[in-house]
DNA sequence: CGTATACTTGACAAAAAAGTCATATTAACA
DNA sequence: TGTTAATATGACTTTTTTGTCAAGTATACG
């Protein structure tokens, strides 16, 4: 069970564009300063974004990337799903390589369930938690109210789970 | 998000170990041919599950491998902190390539609470869930009652879940 | 226009994971 | 005690994933 270094790295990237101001775009140079990777790998995680409509994209002088909708109305699920190599629950097992007859047909394979189980228990987490949250509870009320009171810049919140 | 290879052949060959009659060895090659896996594999995997005591060997003629403890008593979490590259919930973001600084100290960073949150979550997930409870529920009652009745043959059960 | 800045693209290089192989060791059994 | 069937091990090859590069295209601005 394994986060992708796509996954990991293109959420940061997100992030970034979550945390700007609305409106506001922001180069690669600069998330790549940020976040310390290079511009090269920023563009190539930006890219599998924009291509899937999460981002948007603006090129010249000026130039940068955005999010196509605010972090309050963009899941985890839907990020990893664009980012990462998430199962499908239709697809398990399909891509197995070894006895299908042993997976497919025989109905002892305990393992479709659980992976499957696994994969919709794990999506109903991600779908439940949005860009905003990541950024705090503050942030996310600071975004509702921005369009208002002009208000814009969110510092931070109190996280899912005290990590370490 | 992604299930390694080695957490799930590793799990099939667990599961044929732990379908085998009580105190019954099975070979490496048997479980080959039972899962459409090469000896050579099948034989890797197990060897990382020997290692770390989820199962025990024996050399020889009429050796194999055989599970250390019953199937109702050892949990899938166990079984994928041992196959896999879980992080553990201390080491998120310590293997982070990027700018630490962006990561550990500023309190903006989202990630470290979703990936610890999100790991957790897996977890308790997978350490609710047994091998047994994998072969079907008939099968871990079987198990239980296999030390006093004989009847050693568990078939099959209901899934947890009907994937496909 | 021309130039500077920024995104776009596909090919490439490096690293990690997956899977194989040859060889050594152990134990049963005739 | 020799043969056979099995595990043990580490080096190796292949495939996939990560990450970089160079050349191209679009846009602002002087």
């Amino acid at each position: 069970m394994k986060i992708t270094a796509q996954e990991e790295y293109g959420l940061r990237c997100l992030l970034q564009l979550a945390r700007a101001p609305q409106g506001e775009l922001v180069s690669v140079k600069e998330i790549g300063t940020r976040e310390g990777l290079s511009p090269a790998y920023v563009e190539k995680l930006l890219r599998v974004m924009s291509r899937s409509g999460l981002v948007h994209s603006v090129r010249g002088v000026k130039g940068g990337y955005i999010m196509n909708r605010p972090p309050a109305q963009v899941s985890l699920g839907e990020v990893i799903r664009v980012l990462g190599t998430m199962p499908s629950t239709s697809q398990i097992c399909t891509d197995f390589t070894g006895n299908q007859q042993a997976c497919v047909h025989f109905s002892d394979c305990g393992i479709r369930s659980v992976w499957s189980g696994l994969t919709n228990y794990i999506q109903s987490f991600l779908d439940q938690t949005t860009l905003a949250s990541l950024l705090g509870q503050e942030y996310a009320v600071a975004e509702q109210l921005s369009k208002r009171t002009g208000n814009k810049n969110g510092t931070n919140g109190t996280p899912l789970n005290g990590g370490g």
